[in-house]
DNA sequence: AAGATTAAGGTCAATATTAGTCAGAGATGG
DNA sequence: CCATCTCTGACTAATATTGACCTTAATCTT
């Protein structure tokens, strides 16, 4: 919760933006020289915070006028998001992955924080150590999309 | 009940702040240099004293910026159908025995059918078939006493 | 129009900054 | 003396930060 790093720092700026409209577009330079940062380290921090499984499209642009957009997405009722999103997971998926997307389906409302409590246990990595750690990202994958394709039909 | 050691006192430092607010975050290199123990003793306080069964939920981030967050959580009342529901499950469970269980907890209004229908779509045969039938079957059923022992508490 | 220059953003690997694990040494109680 | 709990430190893993070098696009020069 606390913003040590200033990755979080300049996270949390770009989403309270984003809070209110839903892009934004920004100079990559400009932010970078605002928090003092070399400019790499806002790929960096949408690298890690800004991905689709987080709930954002990015685009941008190089040269003269080049731009980054960030741009919020609904990830169920968006059906070709949620293609995307599904298309992105493919056949095998990471712990951390899975609890990235979970948190987005809660922070959109699409789930309670019961039933993303309880999606995290299925796919936790100690219950899905059931054999090779490959093995259990492949089932992971499989059971994150199941729940999303059941959270699709019912909304 | 005196404190012997240094983890009673830097279990009960925890505490003392936990008995005023529902979470605490901290630096480990912090509290270890302030209590004068290596780091790795302040990972040993919470794995033998903030276990789950003693009701708190324990997160962490490593890198820059990183912590260890404890949290209060309120474990629920009446585990009995949970515990006599673990105890039928054992090591191997088929499709419609985990239908039934479920069906259970919805009578005995544990969850809700939101929360069965997921239960069920990550516990179905299709979503589990990633191998031979009898691993499927042990895999279901580890995933249903993870949400089995999920639902014993609340955050 | 072609090439040169300028003005963006992208990639990647090295380094820094945390926390986690584990095996074994040390302490304590019965 | 044995069992269990506590403590330590070497090694590992994850995350953040930085900078050198690369790619792309627009604009200027001739």
């Amino acid at each position: 919760m606390e913003e040590k790093s200033i990755s979080d720092i300049i996270e949390k700026y770009l989403k309270s933006i984003l809070a209110d409209d839903e892009k934004v577009e920004i100079r990559r330079a400009e932010i970078a020289n605002h928090f003092d940062v070399v400019p790499s380290q806002i790929n960096y921090v949408i690298k890690t915070r800004f991905t689709l499984q987080n709930g954002y499209l990015v685009q941008s642009k190089r040269g003269g006028g080049g731009y980054i957009r960030i741009e919020r997405v609904n990830l169920i009722d968006d059906v070709d998001v949620l293609d995307m999103l599904i298309n992105t997971i493919g056949q095998s998926l990471t712990e951390n992955d899975a609890f990235t997307i979970v948190q987005t389906l809660y922070a959109e409302k699409v789930i309670s924080q019961r039933e993303g409590d309880l999606m995290l246990a299925a796919l936790s990595k100690e219950t899905l150590s059931v054999s090779a750690r490959q093995d259990a990202d492949r089932l992971r994958a499989r059971v994150l999309v199941a729940f999303l394709n059941r959270l699709r039909y019912e909304s």
